[in-house]
DNA sequence: CGGATCTGGCTATTGGCATTAGCTTTAAAG
DNA sequence: CTTTAAAGCTAATGCCAATAGCCAGATCCG
């Protein structure tokens, strides 16, 4: 009985490749062992169990986002750094349907996930600095480009735009309307 | 041995009530079975399985809220209808939080769920109205009216929204956006 | 080098669930 | 009053999560 040579890491990595080839739903302790080369039992000495494999992957889907808002607004200010990060949501989201889902709505209430919530946060606060918001303010703007780039991505992602229109096109009227609000710089 | 005098409607109402108590990843025949005062098997004489039962209950959820929007669209036009219908819309989420979650993102694709979907469209559409759009714009305008309800009420019933700042003040602000955006009709 | 110990695997078991098969009784239809 | 279709039941299968307890590989310390 060779040794598989596990980690919680390479757990995590299995669940998230289960993830993505067949769906949230097929998250299963089963599935990843067999993906691992391990019988069911032997993840609960890596992992606590399915619950915890499941937050465990949504604080890596959430770093994952949170490097995609870091490299796109790096270099770029302004609306052109809005713009950056509303495309790298929607990109991430596109790109991992599943893992999107997989994301949990509500990172900063809890402990485990605030870390990776807030880093998305700074990038998206950072953005907006130039048109210097009071708290309040800045508070209802991040709601906002949250609301839309949820909105559009969630429903995107589960195939719920059933026209041929450009979804493009819809995108960047939803951005131009945010930004169209923020006082002039 | 009397009889229970269950009906598919009968079944999906105790679905709903098992949804709105215990979440939506609680809705399990054993659970509709034990609320009915039946055995599970016996469920099948009624409903063709889980999956069967999950669109009934998806197409229920998608009528309710078709009943909203006639309702608070009738006897108002123009901003005043599209406001009406936003917070319609809000207002079930938040009502029924989990049976909102239960609604299908893709209702025109699935052929059983496509008469409900039409029904909360044709009420949009007849909002809409007054700006004459053209069949593409019209497109779009719908399609960011989703997104922003959707994704406010999939936030908020998730329990997204962390911070004290007034929620409301967040979604007039939304849709003031959409609306100006629009032609003065 | 050699034993003690820890760690990462395993098998076996329990309990919950969906689903199917096949039986029985109720209630309606003739 | 008989016949029959529908609505309930129990029993059984298979998948899953989770726990308990065993065993071997690796490591650590003398």
């Amino acid at each position: 009985m060779p040794r598989a040579g596990l980690s919680a890491a390479a757990v995590v990595e299995a669940a998230v490749l289960v993830i993505d080839e067949q769906g949230t739903d097929a998250l299963t302790l089963a599935a990843v062992a067999q993906r691992c080369g391990v019988a069911a039992p032997s993840l609960y000495k890596h992992v606590g169990g399915l619950a915890e494999l499941k937050t465990l992957v949504g604080v890596r889907v959430l770093n994952e986002l949170a490097d995609r808002f870091t490299e796109a607004a790096t270099g770029r200010s302004g609306a052109d750094a809005i713009t950056a990060l509303m495309h790298a949501y929607r990109a991430y989201a596109t790109a991992h349907p599943a893992r999107y889902a997989a994301m949990p709505p509500d990172p900063l209430h809890q402990p485990e996930l605030a870390a990776a919530g807030l880093r998305q946060l700074a990038v998206i606060q950072a953005a907006l600095r130039p048109w210097q918001l009071d708290a309040t303010a800045q508070v209802h703007a991040i709601r906002r480009l949250r609301v839309m780039a949820h909105g559009f991505a969630s429903l995107e992602s589960a195939g719920g735009f059933g026209l041929p229109e450009d979804l493009d096109e819809t995108y960047r009227q939803l951005i131009g309307s945010f930004l169209d609000t923020l006082p002039t710089p």
